[in-house]
DNA sequence: CCAAGATAGCAACTATGCGTTGCAATGTTT
DNA sequence: AAACATTGCAACGCATAGTTGCTATCTTGG
């Protein structure tokens, strides 16, 4: 529900036209996040949005349907980012946990990042928001968590009947407590020390 | 800023008038929970509320002067209720993090409870909204966790270089992943492994 | 090259919801 | 009874979401 918009007018032919869409989604979705950097999710206002793209109002309604759509298409650009990160394995379960929950952190570490994640928080009841939220969750997190758990038990790190998901959105809902709630730095020392605790706790 | 709004034409004399508003002042913030609770803070709409509490919206704008002053004051309302659980002394660590937690996790077990704390993520963008859980959080969390940490320190169940807060607070974010954004059950199975946890973690 | 089809811009419009204002009605205190 | 405070009411101004009809421009198949 992205590009290019389920339009059953659009069925037929789909080759023709100005300018195809591609540099203006990737100008109204870069807009948007800026935007929401800027005046948060409650001062997001979709005529802005069109200025700073360089792109009419219509033209944003006529791809994204509702204001919320297109927020929603906006963060998913972003948590595309907080991919997992690559599965190479690490030392110990420490390292390996430290690998998943970085890119979290950095992107909780930046003004758009906090804006992004807030808003998918505060956002959640709508329809796409969740929709997303969903997908991102289950799925970016479950497989990679899978490997490192079974690394984990082969070392004898893991004896807890905890599984791998309730560990990482234990850690992911740390971070975000403590980026949006707290307001406190993610430093690098206080994530050593969160997943410290959390591996000694799953031994 | 939630009952008598301070007003420097109101200073001189405040006991003449009308029904003096306690009533007024409950039922608009009943009202406002309510119509959270059905329509989430992007729905919330200051003349329903107005209609659901029965008094006209501009006896509720003279009270709040924003929206956001009147959502951050419901709020304030419900958050008093997820005081610390009293401070019993419990057998063991486990004991005293799950009095703390579970009233907490009571209120996100709520519709109600899950459309506040929803909004007090969200909105934490918000003046009003941001004090509001500053205060509410340290100082709310932070004497009873003093008291455990130093009663767990005594029965060597407490040996991390974690401090108390940071404790209670992971355990706040996993309760806030889990509700808000998994939209999973705050089942007690759940935060009792949850809790083993992160006791296990910290000795 | 040309016609068809698709996309984008523009301007004007509706609808909703926030917040304000002036005034009348009603209640309380001295 | 007089003074004062609070509420209700109706009518506004204003920003913003979302729509509509029209025109201009671009791409591609023939």
């Amino acid at each position: 529900m992205t590009e290019p918009a389920a339009d059953p007018r659009r069925a037929a032919r789909r080759d023709a036209g100005r300018p195809r869409g591609a540099n203006i989604v990737d100008a109204v979705l870069a807009g948007t996040l800026a935007e929401l950097a800027d005046h948060g999710l409650s001062g997001l206002n979709v005529e802005r949005v069109a200025r700073r793209a360089e792109v009419n109002k219509t033209t944003i309604y006529r791809r994204w349907p509702t204001r919320d759509a297109l927020v929603a298409a906006a963060l998913e650009r972003v948590l595309i980012d907080v991919e997992a990160g690559l599965l190479i394995p690490g030392a110990d379960l420490r390292a390996d946990l430290l690998a998943i929950v970085r890119p979290l952190a950095d992107v909780l570490s930046t003004d758009l990042g906090r804006a992004v994640m807030r808003a998918a928080m505060g956002e959640s009841e709508s329809p796409a928001v969740r929709e997303l939220v969903r997908r991102r969750l289950h799925g970016q997190t479950t497989s990679p968590m899978d490997e490192i758990v079974s690394r984990a038990r082969r070392r004898g790190e893991w004896g807890a009947e905890m599984n791998g998901d309730e560990v990482v959105f234990t850690l992911v809902g740390a971070l975000m407590h403590r980026a949006l709630l707290e307001q406190a730095p993610l430093s690098a020392d206080w994530l050593d020390r969160l997943v410290e605790m959390v591996a000694r706790g799953v031994r």
